[in-house]
DNA sequence: ACACTTAGTCAGTGCATCTGACCAAATACG
DNA sequence: CGTATTTGGTCAGATGCACTGACTAAGTGT
């Protein structure tokens, strides 16, 4: 089906790799999360965030979503606040486990891409990113 | 958890948009099919591929690889023909249907291409697809 | 006030994935 | 040659994540 490899295998590729090393850095550190956990997780912001607005950030329905945020506040990652202006919605918050989780699964970002920088120069690991960002332009419903 | 998006996101935003639509062009064509199954469908060889290694290659299990081998052949996609070479193994086999369906997806991988390109230029297009081609060299166990 | 939209939940379903246990054929080795 | 190990694949069971459809309750607009 393919023998020039399709430019979506080829994002998928170092995706799918990232993301292990990711989870792998999280679990080895204690912390006990799945991908797609943190996939939502990612987009609550400092103020809180509406379930609705998180499950539309990460591509979700909403059932999903909630489904997610209750894994979520099982594991004491986030809290269900109400939310002050709008009674019938509440807003998802990080706990402050949460808030320690971060620096380790940023680290663990960081090292990954530091690798990929190392192999493709500084100069190549700019051009990627900014390729992609544009690329999120008109294939991102939220850039 | 994040102002500047990481990489894996960058890479995650048009790899999904890209599997949406190529699945939405097969299902409009009439062919039912899920994107998991094309995954693993793409790696099938002319002559047939033993399920160990298509499974290794989509990087799941066996048995996750046998399972959706069960399901493209409910659908009419493939065939396991016993291999010759080794009573133990079968070869699965695209079938005709499945020959048939691959320009269509084949078609909806370069409109989106094309668009990609058009967006980020002939050059820019060609820079990511190189330095993609690049990081698979340190991110797939199958380079 | 009444209709409509928006926030979220409940119930049910299916797909994709995993681990563990197992069998049978092929291969390696003493 | 015969046993031990590796390899190809299946079965059984469980979990995670995603969906649709139907519903409640609160806000919004005319």
């Amino acid at each position: 089906m393919a023998d020039e490899p399709n430019t979506g295998l080829l994002l998928y590729i170092p995706y799918r790799w990232l993301e292990n090393r990711v989870f792998a850095a999280m679990t080895e550190a204690g912390y006990d999360i799945t991908t797609a956990q943190m996939k939502l997780m990612q987009r609550v912001g400092p103020e809180g965030t509406r379930l609705t607005d998180l499950a539309e950030q990460a591509q979700v329905t909403k059932q999903t979503g909630g489904f997610l945020v209750d894994q979520l506040e099982k594991g004491g990652w986030v809290e269900r606040v109400p939310d002050p202006t709008d009674k019938r919605a509440r807003l998802v918050c990080l706990s402050d486990k949460a808030k320690e989780a971060i620096p380790v699964a940023e680290a663990a970002v960081a090292q990954a891409e530091a690798e990929w920088q190392a192999h493709l120069g500084k100069q190549g690991m700019a051009q990627l990113r900014h390729a992609l960002t544009r690329l999120r332009e008109i294939t991102d419903p939220y850039a």
